[in-house]
DNA sequence: CGGCATGTTTCGCC
DNA sequence: AGGCGAAACATGCC
């Protein structure tokens, strides 16, 4: 579920962890670096900061290490229980249980949470285990971050690349955060068919589109998420009009995602 | 049981 | 060399 959204909010969630102590880390080996729990145990949580779809955790520096960051890559179903809640319950495999089989990553802080030294402070639960749990991540190719987009950003980061237009968007060295709900989401209000090459966009097709982005995002954000937006899981999941002219919505792949979108507004 | 999944990386073919 | 699509990863849900 995790799109750039669920990144932002999860990183929200976890602010209650700054000037707090890892006193413990029980990690999934195959999600984490080796020696993860070594580096990360006795640090103190300095600041809280999302880019992209990461989530990072800035520890301070202790002694002769120098400062480091632990970075969240929630891949397809991961998600964050920071002191007992989970900030996001409109999930997939939210439904009911989060099963503590599935935690791949728990540290315990001093001070505990308020809901008790029992409780961990930070549960990374993902099931189907595509996410990872990183040392100093390298966010250097990443493109411009959802919440930064420009035209001009964008128009550059598109360039002269002939890949659809839909694929370019998901690709994270262009802009950083965009998953496939929102990608369909922001073609939708855009009005731009997701086949074509990206190249083809014009300027002012260019400038609709980080104009939707820039607008639609802190909406979607209040409301909930990559969910919440007029291509909903449950529009996506069975055959669907139009919201905007009652079109029969399409369902097709394109770049090896499922892709909505309508024929009868977006060219 | 078959198909599908909000993601990223890798492989192989132009 | 670089771009691109398919496959792989891993597991639960409908």
């Amino acid at each position: 579920m995790p799109e750039g959204l669920e990144a932002e909010i999860w990183r929200g969630a976890c602010e209650p962890l700054i000037g707090r102590t890892i006193v413990a880390a029980d990690v999934d080996e195959r999600v984490a670096p080796f020696a993860f729990a070594h580096v990360v145990v006795g640090a103190t949580i300095g600041d809280v900061r999302r880019v992209g779809k990461v989530v990072l955790l800035g520890l301070l520096p202790t002694g002769e290490q120098t400062s480091r960051s632990i970075g969240l890559h929630f891949g397809m179903t991961g998600r964050l229980i920071v002191d007992g809640v989970a900030a996001i319950e409109r999930l997939s495999y939210a439904s009911g249980r989060d099963a503590a089989q599935w935690d791949r990553c728990v540290l315990q802080t001093d001070p505990a949470p308020a809901a008790g030294v029992g409780t961990p402070a930070l549960r990374f639960n993902d099931p189907r285990r595509l996410g990872r749990v990183t040392i100093d991540p390298d966010l250097s190719r990443l493109g411009v971050d959802i919440f930064d987009v420009t035209a001009a950003a964008l128009g550059a980061a598109l360039g002269r690349r002939q890949i659809a237009i839909k694929t370019a968007l998901l690709d994270q060295h262009v802009v950083a955060g965009l998953g496939n709900l929102l990608v369909d989401e922001m073609l939708w209000r855009a009005g731009l068919d997701p086949h074509r090459p990206a190249a083809t966009l014009d300027q002012r097709e260019v400038r609709r589109l980080a104009e939707m982005i820039r607008r639609r995002l802190p909406i979607m954000l209040r409301r909930g998420g990559s969910t919440t937006g007029a291509l909903s899981p449950d529009v996506r999941s069975a055959p669907h009009a139009c919201a905007r002219d009652g079109f029969p919505l399409r369902r097709e792949t394109i770049g090896g995602r499922t892709t909505i979108w309508c024929p009868g507004h977006q060219h």
